[in-house]
DNA sequence: TCATCATTTAGCTAAATCACGAAATGATGA
DNA sequence: TCATCATTTCGTGATTTAGCTAAATGATGA
């Protein structure tokens, strides 16, 4: 049941949310997701702990940069069924429409997706 | 977004999440909870009424009682599935168990249920 | 009406959460 | 090696939350 509230309390908050989807666009690096959110990196960095800690997120080390993406299906039988309601239920809201587009826009911008 | 976090905070809690399941047995009052949570009667009213404001709960007057029982499918699109995949996770968890049998032992014990 | 019972509201404390800036850590590249 | 950049950790305040007790509200029934 700790790792249900877990997962919850890390879903429970609008930043997180952002994150989440626009994770599913593509991965990020802290640096990007600050940019869209606004927010010190510091706070950044632990809203991405928090969803990592709960099994949402898993992070790779590339370079300078860490890069987050979703969980692949194997290790997150909790989440993904989850992720695909929170998915339907936020298809039309404009704050997230919004960052999607701003994810997309800046393709190409930051230096950690040159890395390969 | 913010009805979104709103439900998501709402399950984040054990206490919450042990309600919701028990409900799921048959509709409770106040007082029941109470009784098998161990915390105080307005402790178990503030996690009352932060579920019904999320759409999960309904409550309804019955003489000097208060009987919650889960929303209907009419009234909450969105947190029914979500209830559905709660129900497979904690299916197996000891607390839950516990308070479910706990709840089924209780059947009639409550004055609450002998209004009709 | 008045005593009683179930519930909610109000008011409080302790703990948790969210945000920040500053300092520490990791990795790069001159 | 050393300066630099991205990220995380640490320390701090502001806010929220979970729990309690006491007081207020709603409903019952003598």
């Amino acid at each position: 049941m700790k790792k249900l509230t877990k997962i919850f309390k890390a879903l429970g908050d609008q930043n997180r949310l952002r994150i989440v989807k626009m994770l599913e666009v593509r991965p990020l690096c802290n640096c990007e997701i600050q940019e869209i959110l606004g927010l010190a990196g510091s706070t950044v960095s632990k809203h991405l702990g928090l969803l990592r800690d709960a099994g949402i997120l898993e992070d790779e080390r590339k370079g300078k940069w860490v890069i987050y993406s979703l969980s692949p299906e194997s290790t997150s039988i909790h989440t993904l069924p989850l992720l695909e309601l929170v998915g339907k239920w936020l298809n039309d809201d404009l704050q997230i429409s919004d960052d999607l587009q701003r994810v997309k826009a800046m393709e190409g911008k930051f230096f950690c997706e040159a890395v390969e």
